[in-house]
DNA sequence: TGCAAGGTTCCTGTATACAGAACGCAGCAT
DNA sequence: ATGCTGCGTTCTGTATACAGGAACCTTGCA
């Protein structure tokens, strides 16, 4: 090892935790959007006091996660349709700048470990496995931004298609919409393979184009 | 008024203006990078207990301007060169696309808006004033991204820039990167006012790009 | 004199307590 | 029937209390 890159011994603080618990029930939607957050009730289920909990509000208060109203508390954001096309095309914008920076700079390694999901998922696709068709198309998105070598820009994406990750798995139902998608990837791929900057962007504005098609009648 | 957008009376909860109060301190050095935040001490002077404090700086940790070291608290988290260029190149990104969605959507009093914010900066630039020059410069740069008429745009945007504020302000300081940031901002206004996305992206890549210039040697 | 072990002090992380505001309901007036 | 008002309950916002761990200093030993 050319460099101390251990991750050291897993330390989980109570807040840190519920940050990713209170996350994954948003995304679930176990916590509807509109759902008032009861501090009280909520920490009660989950066996904590109020004080990390309010913690780990304020946190996804600042994702975006939940809105906090003074005197009222926490209540899960509502993303409007205008909201979700605003988030698409920030979304957008910062996959081609991703994908730019993929093709000059990834390693063929890199390419090839993207190969591999891909194919991971198509075989999913294949054995209609949806969840997890679902899960691999989220990591390869995030595979290419993470193949640009920005940090920030990764995080940056993650965060936001964290966000939209709901509404994307519900719009990925239609099984015409789940055909159309898997085509798009396929481009995808090869574009990155030829590291081919122009053809990249263009499927990639034009894939989360059709994504907007597929959500927009569900929200 | 054709719609009720008065603002609530204003609820100001501790914790709310704690974050805002610590992120002007840290934009401003007195709480410099790497600075380990000491609970007790900064709730004492500031007055409040600790636990507004700490939901304060759980939101921070959000926005990335603080690091949570589970057992040691805080710290104001210490950019380096990789990070602010690579916050660069995702700012540029938006930034086009916000001009790009500007030249299209604003309205000619949106424009004339930002036309009097950049002649009232060329006025401090003139009298050498330099603190609310540099104000009146972001301004423009938010103005810009507000004028997409994309909100979460406006949002990602103005979070980027806070948090590269303070490196900015300093790069700004050399009298001769101070006249040619001048410059870029007289072709920026220009191709705003002609709508002309292809001139304003160009510049406003070039703008950024000299931006990282000016600030590089000082990180 | 350098180092390590132990203890002490301080600090963080979590729980609990308390005050004030918000919500809901019942009763009254219109 | 509808709207207002007053009260009680419940919840949020903040402060305080307490436990476990980290940092630091001291002291003993090599």
């Amino acid at each position: 090892m050319d460099q101390l890159t251990v991750a050291p011994v897993a330390r989980h603080t109570l807040h840190e935790d519920l940050v990713g618990r209170i996350r994954d029930l948003i995304i679930e939607g176990q916590l509807a959007p509109g759902t008032r957050i009861h501090e009280g009730q909520l920490g009660e289920a989950l066996g904590v006091s109020r004080t990390p909990l309010r913690e780990a509000l304020k946190f996804l208060a600042s994702e975006g996660l939940i809105d906090l109203v003074p005197g009222r508390g926490g209540v899960v954001r509502q993303l409007s349709a205008q909201d979700v096309r605003n988030m698409l095309d920030v979304l957008v914008a910062l996959e081609c700048l991703a994908g730019r920076l993929a093709c000059r700079t990834a390693t063929d390694e890199q390419i090839k470990h993207v190969r591999s999901l891909h194919d991971r998922m198509m075989k999913l696709y294949a054995s209609r496995n949806r969840l997890e068709y679902y899960k691999l198309n989220q990591a390869i998105h995030s595979a290419i931004a993470t193949l640009s070598g920005n940090d920030f820009l990764a995080s940056t994406h993650e965060a936001i298609q964290s966000r939209l990750k709901r509404i994307r798995f519900i719009g990925n139902d239609e099984p015409d919409n789940w055909g159309e998608a898997v085509g798009e990837h396929v481009e995808m791929i090869e574009a990155l393979e030829r590291r081919d900057e122009e053809a990249l962007t263009e499927i990639l504005t034009r894939h989360l184009q059709e994504t907007w098609k597929r959500v927009r009648p569900i929200i």
